[in-house]
DNA sequence: AAGCATGCGAAAAACTATTTTCATCACCGC
DNA sequence: GCGGTGATGAAAATAGTTTTTCGCATGCTT
């Protein structure tokens, strides 16, 4: 609850007193696009049409000490998002209310940057290699692992192909040996990264293989063997990164990967689910860390 | 084509060659929280604890002309971002941009009601308990396991005692014998349940253990045996559910439960973290799936 | 140890942005 | 017409930011 933006408000009680020149600047931030405060003024009142006089005039009429103030407090406004803010000794108004607010504004910040920072049309392109790759080794460590274990279950519902690496208990070597051009490897490799994680980009690149790279902006040298980059923010301001976001992309790319093949992956989730009733889903289904079955189905 | 942040990338690709006051910039930068472009190169400085020498210094090799132009291609860049959330207007329904759009909005609404779905002090009243179990047991079936996972990894770096089960390739038996009544069970329990989730939650209750459920609204006959039970909302409009909010709400669960006891978790974590250097990172540290050592940290 | 290279930030210098001043202009009531 | 009122932008004055300079510190090599 960001409390509509102060400065918005501020020029609608001024608006009716506010001279032409004046005006115009109202009219450009109130349908603003972006982020005012990444502007000068001079830039501002240049857009508006108008002299930088004007736009000191302007923000002084609406009660602020000068420009820098206005640009405090619209920055501030729109990353109620995730300073250091719980851990913070910045007491949280309400107690643990103030805690939850803070963790779903975020939150909220964090799932919207995530999309957003998708380039139009790369989930489409990421999603076509995944459908038509011959197979698709999805690979994890640590907290990763678990990210990763999602997507491949999700995926391997959609087309067979799909193993979640490294298998348990084994090492990596044995599954990357034969990978070829055909393949595509999904590589999820958040914040507090292992060894293992670079050999496993460096050797997908060596073989061929296009890379899929998961990572958060902690990313550094790895993202140059991968063909794409999908950014997960994770910041959550508490103890512990939050893979909410990543859980959230990845749901997309699944559906996108459905969109694509989607008399295959029907017939095969129909064929699934067939055979989960014939196996009744009484018993009790779920050994999957057991290992040797990492293409059952859901 | 509006290009991938430009500025994450040039910081990625230059960031083995930058000095320590740099990188602490880099760093900054790479997770940071709002708009780097409202902000002036001397507070990044300062934020970052180093001179706005060092500012200049940093965006000077990573390419750029000057701070200026930093700021210029970052705002340009989000400009660019922004709308295709903002803007559906230019962007009809048919495009890949309102399948965006709409998963964000619905993911949004799914964390917002789960998060206010909390009664006031509920989350406390469950990390009072998870702090004070003899040992917390974290149960989770197929996609549910998953994030049982996740939470029991990061609750057991706050407290010794908690295992995920059912442990690979065993049945539940041997490890639900002995509940008694100073235990939390933990169920995890998302659609498309199998029988088993029914009778562990029966026979925690039988032992006299507490149960916190975690589940989403479809649950409706295991909520009798649970003591506390947090309800994520799923729905994510596409073909799967998304797990996001579970995600979330656990997190900021685990970060309850240190509050509830920040001065032993901090130590447990201390402790896990020498325990982690010692052993090297740089082996293949993941083989959690084997089994055996489902205690071992983070 | 001495020499060299490099990183660092305080402070000066260069530069840019904001605010103030001021001359001009347009409008209004008389 | 005529003085009053208020708006306006060019340009000067001021405030603030960025860049450069420079001396010191650290670590590595010889």
């Amino acid at each position: 609850m960001p409390e509509r933006t102060r400065l918005e408000a501020r020029i609608q009680r001024h608006y009716d007193e506010l001279p032409p020149a004046e005006r115009r600047l109202a009219d450009l931030l109130l349908g603003f696009p972006g982020n005012p405060a990444s502007y000068s003024a001079s830039e501002l009142a240049a857009m508006a049409g108008t002299s930088n006089a004007a736009a000191t005039r302007f923000f002084r009429r609406l009660g602020y000490k000068g420009y820098a103030e206005v640009r405090r407090q619209v920055r501030d406004a729109q990353a109620w998002g995730s300073p250091v803010y719980l851990s913070d000794a910045s007491a949280p108004p309400g107690g643990e209310n103030g805690v939850v607010a803070a963790h779903l504004a975020s939150e909220t910040d964090n799932l919207r940057r995530t999309l957003e920072g998708l380039r139009p049309g790369q989930l489409e392109e990421i999603a076509a290699a995944l459908a038509r790759a011959r197979r698709v080794p999805v690979v994890g460590f640590r907290n990763s692992r678990m990210i990763a274990h999602y997507f491949q279950r999700q995926l391997v519902l959609l087309r067979p192909g799909t193993v979640l690496l490294p298998a348990p208990g084994q090492t990596l070597a044995e599954d990357l040996a034969d990978l070829g051009g055909e393949d595509v490897v999904v590589l999820v490799a958040f914040r507090r990264r292992v060894a293992a994680v670079g050999e496993v980009a460096r050797i997908t690149r060596e073989r061929g293989a296009s890379l899929l790279l998961v990572t958060d902006p902690s990313a550094m040298r790895i993202t140059r063997f991968a063909r794409w980059t999908l950014l997960c923010r994770l910041g959550s301001g508490s103890l512990f990164d939050s893979y909410a976001s990543a859980m959230s992309l990845l749901n997309l790319l699944c559906a996108a990967v459905f969109r694509r093949m989607p008399d295959r992956a029907a017939r095969r989730m129909r064929r699934i689910e067939a055979l989960h009733e014939e196996l009744g889903e009484l018993t009790l289904p779920d050994r999957e860390p057991a290992g040797a079955d990492q293409n059952r189905p859901s």
